[in-house]
DNA sequence: AACATCTTGTACCTATCGGTACAGGGCTAG
DNA sequence: CTAGCCCTGTACCGATAGGTACAAGATGTT
């Protein structure tokens, strides 16, 4: 059984691929960067991922896909308590985006045509996220149409936080914006009459 | 005198550029690319911009300002009609955005490394906008925190709509968001007791 | 210990990168 | 008409890009 090496190194390079290319973006993270950035040289690198750079973006987009499925689109499911879980939402989202000073690698490869190939994973990587913060307000009782609005509001608006966040270099910023976001979630939530038990 | 063809085809050449700029970014865009966008050979390119890819950047982003500065921030700053301008102002946008098809090069450079160079610029893009903007809302009756606060969203609200519409693919998202932040707007202008003569 | 399997560093490949050099072409001024 | 300057195409440069080949080293199994 060697796989489990195999894996596990190849999962503990991700993070560190998904840093690299946050930092340069798919085409400026170049194989040195990449090499320097795992720790792991460039034989290696081929070794766990055979396809290249569009090999590790993919691993990279997967791992992402991945993490939010967990920390963000689980607990939105769970219509338990709904402003909780936004709320929980927002904490997490600002964490996992450094406050605004992490870029967010999915928004910013639909950016430019290097990312074409990676359309399909894009697209339902925002899609899953407005879907799912959507069927948590409604579970909130807010009405369908209001809340397919809110969510991509709130999801378009976190990426505008970023980009605005980075260009002023200002976290400030990002913290006021996605906190706007919140307030805007939660008031629609208790405005349509449901309340936490 | 021939400065004068010089400057123009110079001229012609910049918005080319900034295409190309567009589409590729600043790493994906190879000299190939900008000599095939402009029509110019490697030779002219460096003849107008003896600096290289930085100058033509440099020179792209010098013209975006100006192009704002004229058909976006002057408008905002002539205070007769507040809500005309901000609607103006959404329409100008959603034009040169294209409906979200469009990149914004500015917000774009500021998500990878390779923008690093111009953060300088970057940071004045966007502090320009969001300031006229503010501005005009206070000439509009709105009190100058929420004034602040809504034109930064404004702002961070386009560049998150140009994000999603480009993910999803769907230009409909570009145009609901900005429209939901136009509203949002011209409703704060006219709940402060702003009404046009 | 011997084995097959997985992992890694190194050397090497071709294509292209951004950039330079420069000779000639075309235009304009006098 | 001619002298000078601006413009442009071409050839070329070293560096580096992404990727391959492969021999040697680890590793775990029996």
């Amino acid at each position: 059984m060697k796989a489990k090496r195999a894996l596990t190194d190849r999962a503990s390079a991700i993070s560190a691929l998904a840093e690299a290319f946050r930092e340069h973006g798919f085409e400026g993270a170049t194989l040195a960067t990449l090499s320097k950035a795992t720790g792991l040289g460039k034989g290696s690198l081929y070794n766990f991922f055979p396809g290249g750079k569009e090999e590790m973006m993919d691993a990279v987009l997967e791992n992402i896909d991945g993490w939010f499925a967990n920390a963000i689109f689980a607990p939105l499911e769970q219509t338990l308590n709904p402003a909780a879980a936004i709320t929980a939402m927002f904490d997490d989202v600002t964490a996992y985006f450094h406050s605004g000073r992490r870029v967010c690698v999915v928004g910013s490869l639909g950016l430019n045509s290097a990312g074409d190939a990676f359309a399909v994973k894009v697209k339902g990587y925002f899609a899953r996220w407005i879907a799912a913060l959507a069927r948590c307000l409604e579970a909130g009782k807010v009405p369908p149409a209001l809340a397919a609005s809110l969510a991509e509001e709130a999801v378009s608006g976190i990426q505008g936080a970023i980009v605005l966040a980075r260009a002023l270099d200002e976290e400030a910023s990002f913290l006021r914006i996605v906190q706007r976001l919140r307030s805007s979630l939660i008031d629609a939530i208790s405005r349509h009459g449901w309340h936490p038990s």
